[in-house]
DNA sequence: TTCATAATTCGACAACTATCAAACTATCGG
DNA sequence: CCGATAGTTTGATAGTTGTCGAATTATGAA
């Protein structure tokens, strides 16, 4: 990631409904959410919302994909772990000490998988 | 870390003068950097670093001290890796598969000792 | 086609943010 | 004390952001 992607990932979350809403996407997983669930978690107006939604798309950190009458939001993995490890990107000196963050999800089959079998695949 | 203070701390980090002072910190460590040197590579003027700084230093992710006529800056690890990990918090559903950032500086003289004895003390 | 549901876009306005010149505060050396 | 250096604070101004009512678009059901 590139400092003229983290400045806008950066102000999408900088907002209280923004970032409640994408932690909400970020424990969704995959499967994601309508904005129809996220405003009755949030209690806010419609357009309100769709505001907000079309900064964190915009940003990169959500994408949108449609299912029947409903959209379907989900986090952006790979914007996510691409702020984070630009955040500490050369962290202190830069000599390995420090964990760069990874968020890898599963999708739902492949979870259940993992129930049986703890060592999930590379 | 709670909402109230990853808000703030990401709308401090959401300007591209600040993010880029931010990284520059980060890079620092724990010995950090007087504002002098900070506005030579950044090539912005005093009264706009100060407010910069204040800005960073009021979301609690800088730490100030002073050494003579120079002020040091320091990025708080602690705030920073608060914020990493309020981010991913129960990322994916919870299943603990993603890894959480930690970025623990060095003082100048345990990052020697680190290079004669590569693991490093719990 | 007509109706209802799901969500976005438009428009207006109040609140907030970034910038910098000028004035101020703190520390050191002589 | 005085002058110089290092930073901060103040004040004014241009630009940006968040909010929501009203209008609009898209899909599915009857």
């Amino acid at each position: 990631m590139k400092s003229y992607e983290a400045v806008p990932a950066l102000a999408a979350l900088a907002q209280e409904h923004r970032l409640e809403m994408f932690r909400l996407l970020v424990q969704a997983g995959l499967e994601g959410l309508p904005p129809s669930q996220i405003a009755e978690r949030l209690k806010i107006a419609p357009p309100t919302l769709s505001f907000h939604l079309a900064q964190l798309k915009h940003a990169g950190l959500l994408q949108v994909r449609r299912d029947g009458r409903s959209l379907i939001y989900t986090v952006n993995y790979d914007a996510m772990n691409g702020l984070m490890e630009f955040l500490t990107d050369n962290c202190c000196g830069g000599d390995g000490s420090c964990r760069v963050p990874v968020c890898e999800p599963q999708s739902a089959t492949l979870v259940r998988r993992r129930a049986a079998r703890p060592a999930r695949p590379s």
